[in-house]
RNA sequence: GGGGACGUAGUUCAGCUGGUUAGAACGCAUGCCUGUCACGCAUGAGGCCGCGGGUUCGAGUCCCGUCGUCCCCGCCA
């Protein structure tokens, strides 16, 4: 480059500029040669300017016009001239300048590239990910870096003036039993032990709180083992937070304002607080515990009479949901929903149309009018509304059935939301969802399993039925939901050993197995412990909303395929027989 | 682990009920062109139809398997 320095950026250049001398460096996004005379479009991630090669103003420039091509990394020398009136571009915001070089710097050239660079063009994942240094130039990949950037420098902020601190902590750190599958990491001096890389911070932010940091938080990488999905990386980023002294409603108050601030960066208003909902109201009238609030279409509670209960076989309590009269429902589509709903664990499905006429339903053959008749106005069911029917079968009611019923419901109501392509009332629709349940039975294992993670704190009023009745024990866990998706949970930890030992046995760890694995966790609760409470929220996500993306890898410089490979550089790979002969690893043929 | 969609030129795609030499657009190369901006015009190059097997006189097309990408279920405290 010589002694040359950028001046400006291209897409800055207005006609104020006129008549400076400019310096630009960038890409080549398109050539257009007209034989004596060759524009230019140059492009830097600030957007594109035209440059004028004229030869009659500089030769030499124009000759080595002819050999630029896309990409090619030139720098510009020139001045900024206003365009004649016929000429401006209002497509573009540099449009009524150009560049007249005087001098052309060919800094380096290209090979065509893979695939066209304009935001209208839709490459393959596959080869956007091939070539990832190449997709990173598209506007796209650049608006969404750049915002997640501001967005991480909020959150600093944000954190900081609240007085949280940033602190590291390990990435090389020990397996624990419980949740995800841990990516392990040989270790050199120790053969045949393993670090784990962390799937969050968790132990390590409470022992900061023992250690009397009592506000910290963390931009932090976390790795899990397990299956893909749109909003799930192997590696992914938490805001990770917790504080000691905590009360809930501080904590709400920090997180809904980082929110706030943050979703303003996207012109988005969203007001405080933000709404909650208990697990148990989630469940019963989204049918989820990460439910999307923005469409209404609430799920309400029916008491079917005996003698329907006769006719479908069906425990009398059933979930109903009206859908809106502007949504008329086709006979398919209704029959369709109903392969759904037995498909999602319903027992059975059936619906009432309010029809000037009356109701009609496939329920009034065998219940009679007035039956249906009466669950249309239990409903509410208002004219030209259909109202959707689920429950469980059998006279006898269960805890597993009605769980079953819920997820059915939920899964309904995504369902029928997709299918009708309903428009959320509001764009954005945060909703906390707290009181969690304590264990989860897994018919698996055949044990309790914690729902959030063993260090939670289950609420006060519950602890007497801890060992008698843990299913009945609710968690202070929290999680804060957005437009259906989670991004961030929390809770307010276990600070006392002798409770956190009992939790330790609903899950079924001994005493010993307890100490083995987190002995370092129990002695530090006996080690003056302040009540301690926080929340992890999910980085890539809430910057993949922010972004409008639908994907987290839309917002990750570097991310993974589906099936958690690199496609750029390969990984992961095989090594060297050295490498693992020094790990004493041998790797198993079959 | 299971289900679904896709895989044809550098890119995005078309290719019917199996039947001549596999097409289009963009891109690329060469030439012409002094006001273009999706420049234009002319000419041209470019294909292991993902891979392997099978059916058939004949397979891009049908069947089986396999690999890859995406989405979903399970899984993800």
């Amino acid at each position: 480059m010589g002694d040359w320095r950028r001046t400006h950026h291209c897409g800055e250049l207005r006609p104020s500029h006129a008549g400076q001398k400019v310096f630009l460096a960038g890409w080549v996004d398109r050539r257009r040669d007209l034989g004596h005379l060759i524009f230019l479009d140059l492009r830097d991630h600030t957007g594109i300017v035209q440059v004028v090669l004229n030869p009659e103003l500089s030769p030499s420039a124009h000759d080595k016009g002819e050999q630029v091509r896309s990409e090619y990394v030139v720098g510009v020398e020139g001045e900024v001239v206003v365009r004649a009136e016929q000429t401006v571009n209002p497509q573009i915001p540099t449009g009524q300048v150009e560049v007249q070089a005087r001098q052309l710097l060919l800094l380096n050239d290209a090979k065509t590239p893979p695939f066209p660079l304009d935001d209208g063009a839709r490459p393959s994942e596959e080869s956007r990910l091939r070539y990832r240094y190449v997709d990173l130039r598209r506007a796209r990949m650049q608006r969404n870096l750049r915002l997640r950037h501001q967005a991480a420098l909020l959150v600093r902020r944000h954190m900081s003036e609240h007085g949280f601190i940033e602190i590291e902590t390990p990435f090389l750190t020990r397996s624990t039993p419980e949740g995800a599958r841990d990516y392990l990491v040989p270790s050199r001096l120790r053969p045949g032990h393993f670090y784990a890389l962390p799937q969050s911070p968790q132990l390590f932010k409470q022992l900061l709180m023992i250690g009397g940091f009592d506000r910290y938080f963390q931009i932090v990488r976390c790795f899990r083992d397990e299956d893909l999905r749109a909003d799930r990386q192997p590696e992914f980023t938490q805001i990770d937070v917790e504080m000691a002294f905590p009360q809930r409603e501080e904590l709400f108050e920090i997180i809904e304002r980082l929110m706030q601030k943050l979703f303003a960066l996207v012109d988005a208003r969203m007001e405080l607080p933000v709404p909650r909902l208990t697990y148990a109201e989630a469940m019963e009238r989204y049918g989820s515990d990460k439910p999307h609030t923005g469409f209404g279409l609430e799920w309400a509670r029916l008491t079917l009479p005996a003698a329907a209960c006769q006719a479908l076989k069906a425990d009398p309590s059933a979930k109903a949901l009206r859908v809106p009269a502007a949504e008329p429902l086709s006979r398919s589509q209704l029959d369709q929903l109903q392969d759904w709903a037995q498909a999602s664990g319903a027992g059975w499905f059936s619906y009432i149309k309010n029809e000037p006429n009356g109701f009609r339903s496939p329920l009034t053959k065998p219940l009679g009018e007035a039956p249906v008749a009466s669950l249309a106005r239990a409903a509410g069911l208002q004219p030209g509304e259909i109202l959707l029917l689920i429950g469980s079968k059998g006279e006898t009611a269960s805890s597993l059935k009605a769980r079953q019923l819920d997820e059915a419901s939920g899964a309904l109501r995504l369902r029928l939301i997709e299918r009708l392509r309903l428009a959320p009332r509001a764009p954005w629709n945060f909703v906390w969802v707290v009181d969690f349940p304590m264990f989860e039975y897994d018919e698996k294992e055949n044990r309790f399993v914690a729902m959030h993670h063993p260090f939670t704190s289950p609420r006060e009023e519950d602890l007497p039925k801890l060992e008698s009745d843990p299913a009945a024990v609710k968690a202070r866990a929290y999680d804060l939901v957005l437009n259906g998706q989670e991004i961030g949970g929390g809770s307010i930890r276990l600070h006392r050993r002798d409770i956190q030992a009992r939790v330790f046995r609903v899950l079924g760890l001994s005493e010993e197995m307890a100490r083995e694995r987190f002995g370092f966790l129990m002695d530090a609760l006996e080690s003056g412990a302040p009540p301690h409470g926080g929340i992890a929220l999910g980085w890539d996500r809430i910057v993949a909303l922010m972004a409008g993306e639908s994907n987290i890898r839309e917002v990750i410089a570097f991310p993974k395929t589906a099936s958690a490979v690199d496609l750029m550089c390969d990984a992961p790979a095989t090594v060297d027989p050295e490498q693992l002969d020094e790990l004493g690893i041998q790797i198993k043929q079959d």
